[in-house]
DNA sequence: TTGAAAGCGCTACCAC
DNA sequence: GTGGTAGCGCTTTCAA
């Protein structure tokens, strides 16, 4: 493979000359620079970026460590920063944790020792192996879930006020029974949903009985598993949020088996927007995070962080909180009581 | 940053018998290997990948090149893809293309600057940017769609088999007028489940009408126009085979839309088995792709490439084809005249 | 078994 | 403007 070196030859020029037109600097005489450049054409030269990295001690690249790509809203969220990121002459590494905190950790030792500039994680769960890279001031930024006691940067879901807005929906539809499946509470984007719905109820004056709070891990099979419970209840919600993509396709399911139909006995409001959601039967009320955008100004604040630290500054860290929307369609609606209310209820 | 040097100098040996222990040589007397373990530890060391990369000439980086993360299929095949690879010690650059041919070129001369050991690539149509790598003998293989007219190491699913099973699943169930939404025709994957199709066909004497044969592009919205154009014809199908999830999701759109229910109207089968697939109204019946299995036997495939070139032989290209599975769900079923069939057709 | 030294391909500094 | 040169952090001979 041709190097540096032989272009030089070649173009009978120095090496610092070739290296100058690489880069672009312009202090090159217009003739020399085309002699230069019809050599590196000639021996279809192309710079190797790794000996650059290892003398400008910059690779511009950057890790992502998400705790499981299979979940499409993490494929949303990494369109965004793959895009913020080419545009900003960034590659960057992946790696999937699997949701595996010893992963996590090995992942990130791979990623500082392939020097990448800094990282942007979304983290399996309360585990802190990544504070120490915090006090190594490495550039790091996480995305969508902050692990407890973190005090670093981030850009996050409203998740306190999405919740709070689905159920003000169906309070706003008449629903007194509503329930919740929950996200993992050791996560903040778990606990955040969960108190933002209990501020709903509250507010609205309405109570929340234990049985229906029912705590998921964010997957479908306890979707599944917390739905049957609910729906089995001697007096079962009228009205059930659901805090994940995938729980609410458990809890389809199981409404499914029970036959159960959706909007008229119980109305579903999911975590989540995806094409399949505006597509099945029901069309799904939804709340939908900004996925991509979230990518993007993940990727933003790390190369803030990137070059603050470079210049010496480590600056303060920044939290950013994205807004969501709630989509309204066919699964929810009012409960059937409202419809056809008995006598006494006027 | 603490160096080899540093450690050196702390532990009183020289660079070379750090860089010894590092690797892991044992010609390294026990006491020595402690000390030197020991400053590694002290000063925090970690092994710098990239002047090790420059200095072998391998960075144990692959570049994965898809055209576009968004489709929950690729989201398989990288998870595939990624096990693998972090099995063997490589790391993943990731790249998306966007399905824009232009930016599959440019990713791929970053990845070459960048000096990837090799590529994974998902085309993102009939572009042959990339020969030029075949022919520089960077091994690549190539996943999923086969660019025509290409010659290099590819891992496929029966594209052909699979549309010739789910069509013949069709016929079994009595369907006459049956139907195909198509993907892009220039793509291997468009073109073979066609041809899998119209040769079921053939076999049971079933006539191929132009106006059942829709093409589509893979995406939403041709499905939903596809599905338009097959439901208003004055003497709809009965069956519709439809060749990628997303457009099985617009398909379902202009059911809904029409109100025309599934399957006792219309049997509908996609391609692509996702978690919504079984969780949906009613559940559908679909060719699911082993695509974790593509992603992970085109890594190793390509580790075979990496090996082989670098041991300076350059082995045949080679081409594997796995097998899918229909899977039979709710959405297809008898057609309405054959349940309750008129006397003169008994 | 260990150490010294060369060099991977590039950038950047300093003379000219 | 241009060229020579040192050196980024590591591996890998070759001698000792």
């Amino acid at each position: 493979m041709a190097t540096i070196r032989d272009v030089a030859k070649l173009a009978g020029v120095s090496l610092g000359t070739v290296s100058k037109v690489i880069n672009g600097v312009d202090s090159v005489r217009p003739k020399l620079a085309k002699r230069v450049a019809a050599a590196m054409e000639a021996l279809d030269y192309h710079p190797n970026q790794v000996a650059r990295s290892l003398k400008v001690r910059r690779t511009q690249t950057i890790g992502v460590l998400v705790s499981d790509v299979a979940n499409p809203f993490f494929t949303g969220v990494m369109r965004g920063i793959e895009g913020e990121a080419r545009s900003h002459g960034y590659s960057v590494i992946f790696c999937d944790s699997n949701e595996d905190p010893d992963l996590e950790r090995t992942n990130l030792d791979t990623l500082f020792a392939r020097r990448v500039d800094g990282a942007l994680i979304i983290p399996t769960n309360a585990h802190t192996a990544e504070q120490h890279l915090v006090r190594r001031r490495f550039p790091l930024v996480f995305i969508d879930r902050i692990p407890p006691s973190f005090n670093g940067s981030a850009v996050v879901a409203d998740n306190f006020g999405a919740a709070e807005e689905a159920t003000r929906h169906f309070i706003g539809l008449g629903h007194k029974r509503i329930s919740i499946i929950t996200g993992t509470l050791t996560l903040s984007n778990g606990l955040d949903r969960l108190e933002g719905f209990r501020k709903a109820l509250q507010q609205a004056g309405l109570p929340l009985h234990d049985e229906y709070l029912q705590q998921g891990d964010f997957l479908l099979e306890s979707g599944y598993r917390c739905g049957l419970k609910l729906l089995q209840h001697p007096v079962p919600p009228t009205a059930i949020l659901c805090c994940s993509n995938q729980m609410t396709l458990g809890l389809m399911r199981a409404m499914r088996e029970m036959s159960i139909s959706c909007p008229d006995r119980v109305s579903i409001l999911g975590f989540d927007d995806f094409d399949w959601a505006e597509n099945v039967n029901p069309r799904l009320t939804t709340v939908a995070q900004p996925m991509m955008e979230m990518g993007k100004q993940a990727m933003q604040m790390l190369l803030r962080r990137i070059t603050s630290i470079h210049e010496g500054v480590y600056g303060e860290e920044e939290k950013v909180v994205l807004k969501t929307e709630l989509r309204v369609r066919d699964s929810t609606a009012p409960p059937l009581e409202v419809l056809d209310p008995a006598p006494h209820e006027v």
